[in-house]
DNA sequence: TATGAATGAGACTTCATTCAT
DNA sequence: AATGAATGAAGTCTCATTCAT
């Protein structure tokens, strides 16, 4: 009859090889059954089934589903924001490097088309909430970091619409079960350097230096 | 939870006022439930209690919970479809006509800005899926049809791109709370004319008109 | 994972005959599980089947198990209550009076023995500790009271610990499978008899008049 | 749940100081969960934790859950009876020993009131039954023979009566949190000599002697 | 047709206990 | 002997749906 609150931090980190394969085990089921049968599907017994552990070993590394789930996202989100980083870190021209870093997000999203879907509409919770946006921070972060560094006006605002219309474009096109990335590419290129060329007087002279 | 093949049809077409009134009050109710307590709280029990209904009766109009939801999806859609319709079939120039479009969008978002929000991340289902579908297709058609109109390559595709990237940077600018939404307009000016003026060498000459 | 807070309140008062049929058939199966099988058996579904009622209902009329267990403890304390009011307020001596009340708990005692001994150590919970302590509050207003009207020095003090020590005695009898109501009576009437009467210097006059 | 046959003595009796140390480390923590926590809170991972012992050396010295409780009931009895046999040794006046007595199980009792008054309500089973029954015994044995030596009347019952009625004092008054001892020492002897004086017609004389 | 009591599958989670290392 | 990861039965509670009235 005790309740504790639900932390969405793993209740243990794993220590030993087996602990850490039992650990990466879960998430990854969870991974599966979101991506094959929908939010619906993913239940606590159903992952432990899957990844071939006892649900009482789950509880053991998770205080509860949504901290499972949690770690899922963290690891999607470590692995784009390594990804789209590394990608646009590349010194070189902005227009280059904007275009490495869209290329990373699209890799990203059809290395797992369907998990990457998924995990945009996840059941919202204080957690999930607290890890997109930190993945939405991080993102837009390094993206403005860039945009100020090529004199683009008001470059917090400007990344985070260039993030949202991406991830806007590339949802639509995946939804729609698009596969042609290049096509893609092109049009997302397309979008990006039109919001940013089509600026207001004031940074007009800025965007094309 | 016995489950018969769960209909997305309502049960029966209100063919009388007092039908008429029943269902809209049920569906009013699961969009404030929606907009006030989010999807966890989406419980047929609640919806009927709110609307001031049985539950019986409840589901003497709707099948299952589904039909409910695919209910009021149909419903925001069909009101989005007509004013954004209405918008862009007001004669004058691209530019202005896509204007009005994006307006109306916007317009629709700010209505009700905590269900449009929601509705966008819905527990995936069949029917659900399918209205969602239909509603962008719709979008997308009669955007394709003014861009044919004017000569934009590929409009279809085009029409489709620009009514995501509006999606996706508005989706992000309520989940940040803004609620300038002057600022909002400027900024989806900026990207859907960005997008079909940087055009590739085919569209060169319409762009730079 | 919409946890709400646990009332110890019924849900909803049974309005119908049918209902109240129901919640009776729950309490006494609760009752019955704790004097026959001991707090351990005592599980929501348990009571459930015993009392012929599907799970969903129980959990319509309590809010949890912790409720359910407070309404059982209700109703004993109210029959108790009632039977001890009634007793003494029997107009007579002191000593009559008395005796007359510690009848009616031995009497509330030998109805279900196994019971009202299961009940003096329920699981802890504020609830429950409330409804205790109610039904210690009320019975040693009842009695200290009485001993008000009679001059008995300190009375509140003084029905606390006649209470205490008849409660210590009966139980103890109790769990040593005693049968023999008369001898505990007398026994009880010594012990409450000694302890008025035996009073210091200040409340000897009292007591003796 | 896999159970055997719960047993309800230690495993191996401690042989070396070391597991000496370890078992009372144990037995120890559970008393301290049990005084701060509750009843709710004490389970073996608990108890191992607090103890700085792993779960599997708690199961290499108890068999059960049941048989650790058992070995701190059995601890606190025995420091009862010591104290309370000790006290009650001291030669003299038939009033003084009981007081002694008294004295001896009050102090008991407000050495650590929390787990003394946790104990009455342990979760009744059969191994702690017996414990419980034996301490029941030893000091109504005692007692007895004091009574007996003094020429009370029916000294087992006598004896059993007083023990009882005391203990629903000094529970009745640690619930209230009374902390007052001297007042309860006097309480505690009005209605121990008036249960003992106050005699029918037979054991008068006996008593008076 | 409307009502709302009743149903019950199944979700999440705990914790006593075992056993490979 | 000690460790602590793993187990899984069982408990509490929810909620979509049905059906007697």
């Amino acid at each position: 009859m005790a309740k504790t609150a639900a932390r969405a931090e793993p209740r243990k980190r794993p220590s030993q090889a087996r602990s850490a394969a039992t650990v990466a085990a879960m998430v990854e089921a969870a991974a599966r059954i979101i991506e094959v049968r929908g939010w619906a599907a993913l239940t606590t017994n159903h992952v432990a089934e899957l990844s071939g552990v006892s649900i009482g070993s789950l509880y053991q590394y998770f205080p509860s589903k949504e901290a499972l789930l949690a770690e899922l996202v963290r690891r999607e989100r470590a692995m784009l924001l390594h990804d789209v980083g590394l990608a646009m870190a590349l010194e070189g021209e902005l227009p280059l490097a904007i275009e490495q870093g869209v290329m990373a997000g699209l890799a990203h999203q059809f290395r797992r088309p369907a998990l990457a879907l998924a995990l945009e509409s996840a059941p919202s919770s204080p957690s999930l909430q607290h890890e997109d946006d930190a993945l939405r921070h991080a993102l837009a972060g390094q993206l403005a970091g860039l945009l100020a560094r090529h004199g683009v006006a008001d470059p917090d605002m400007a990344a985070a619409d260039v993030i949202a219309l991406c991830r806007g474009i590339i949802d639509a096109a995946a939804l729609r079960g698009e596969t042609d990335m290049a096509s893609l590419a092109r049009r997302l290129g397309r979008a990006v350097h039109g919001y940013l060329d089509t600026a207001g007087p004031a940074s007009e002279a800025a965007a094309s230096a």
